[in-house]
DNA sequence: CGTAGTGTTGAGTCAAGTCAATGGTTGTGG
DNA sequence: CCACAACCATTGACTTGACTCAACACTACG
């Protein structure tokens, strides 16, 4: 299932989303010595309290961010998809304050720390793109202290799907507003801050509104302009578009 | 009250406590050109929607970062000290995705976006600083995400309350593990995901307890390790300590 | 000394959690 | 190919933490 492509082409696609790169910019990034390896579900690319070594690209599959309280509450913090470097967040700081796990099986290539520092500083278009998705990342984790601390269960879920959606949609993941959802419902519930019982509710809530289709784990929206507003959905703070400033 | 330091002292200090500078760095940020300006409470510095032109730099008094749904609730995101670059998270951006507004009046030192973009390109190790900067502040909403995600008000409460003063303990703003909470009962609602009623409560509770004293506006701890205890708070989140990595 | 903004308290309600049982799916090994 | 096991989804009955509404008290400042 491994596209002939370089694995770290999607990165690079990724980057250059948001940010500007020149032909050898793209070039120092694919010639990055990288080990490729399949994880499965579950499996830690990082651990809250590691120091990062590496930094893991996501090539397939999809992945989580997650902190635990004391008790075992688990809040999920982010949902990565293919294509998004997973320590980013992580590779400039001493110690990790949070876990990376996957989500489902998938492939990662995995990158030394200081082999991407390095190039970071002796490519600054390569540095700037790096920021500018760590911001992005950052801006995503705003929006959701904002939906789980403001929004109820139906918008708050509502919310989540919007946001997988359109993120899915940019990188061309959807089939016609719909995808494959790869969480059970207890992992929603984490990422929702709500329990497994109350998010099977919401969906149904959902379901029965006519708002979402589902089958087992496919998720489609009939239309979308109406979740879109029960989920108080604004796409802004994805910053999705390229990140130039505009000059004036 | 203005110390006779440099505006831009607090800045420089503030940095340094996470990435080694050096007497050059140090002098090129104190070289900025900069506009001093005094702002009322609730003051905005930048809004949701507007292109960041500036960043503002925090010289005394608080602010905070905040968001709201469509229907008026307002989630704050982050709470911001002395020394602290209010727009470090905006000034790559195209387009703000939230406001950053005065908790108290306050001084602010307006720098011109470009004009710290170009030092932060000319001087690597103040890029380098800055980009620290915003990985903590990353780290500080994952921590709110779970807060107000699993914790209950207690815990909630209790755990805003030490991250205050954990960070206030850092620049000396604390006089023995307590000091003046510069918010009222309805800010500290929208900081927790809570209404103003329950907070009251929290309070009252946390004070039976004897967690904290409370006098006015400001907090006390009798006892550092059991609220730390009952906050479920471990500082690992906030990377007090200078942002080396262990080379190994 | 009056007024506006806060803080405090009580009573009643509701969204979400808990506990517990039942049903469905998927994958695996006999 | 079937049967079982493990995991996941669904549902109902009940509980509870937090919200709402509403009144009243305090404090600071003009």
């Amino acid at each position: 299932m491994t596209s002939t492509n370089h694995p770290l082409d999607l990165l690079v696609r990724n980057l250059e989303l948001r940010a500007r790169l020149s032909q050898e910019d793209r070039d120092a990034i694919l010639a990055l010595p990288y080990t490729l390896r399949t994880l499965d579900h579950l499996t830690y690319t990082i651990r809250e309290g590691d120091p990062p070594r590496e930094c893991a690209v996501l090539v397939s599959g999809f992945a989580y961010r997650q902190k635990t309280t004391q008790d075992g509450a688990r809040q999920i913090i982010a949902l990565h998809l293919p294509g998004d470097a997973l320590d980013f967040q992580n590779m400039y700081l001493k110690v990790s304050d949070h876990s990376v796990q996957m989500l489902t099986r998938g492939e990662v290539a995995i990158i030394a720390r200081e082999e991407l520092q390095e190039l970071a500083q002796a490519r600054p278009a390569i540095g700037h793109a790096i920021l500018i998705k760590t911001l992005v990342e950052a801006s995503i984790f705003r929006e959701w202290v904002l939906n789980v601390g403001r929004r109820k269960a139906r918008e708050r879920m509502a919310h989540v799907l919007c946001e997988l959606g359109s993120r899915m949609d940019a990188l061309g993941l959807t089939q016609e507003h719909g995808y494959e959802l790869p969480m059970t419902q207890e992992e929603l519930a984490d990422a929702l801050g709500l329990t497994p019982v109350h998010v099977n509710r919401t969906l149904k809530l959902l379901e029965a509104e006519g708002l979402i289709m589902r089958t087992r784990r496919s998720i489609r929206f009939p239309d979308w302009e109406r979740i879109r507003e029960a989920a108080d959905f604004n796409e802004r703070y994805l910053h999705l578009d390229l990140q130039v400033p505009s000059s004036s």
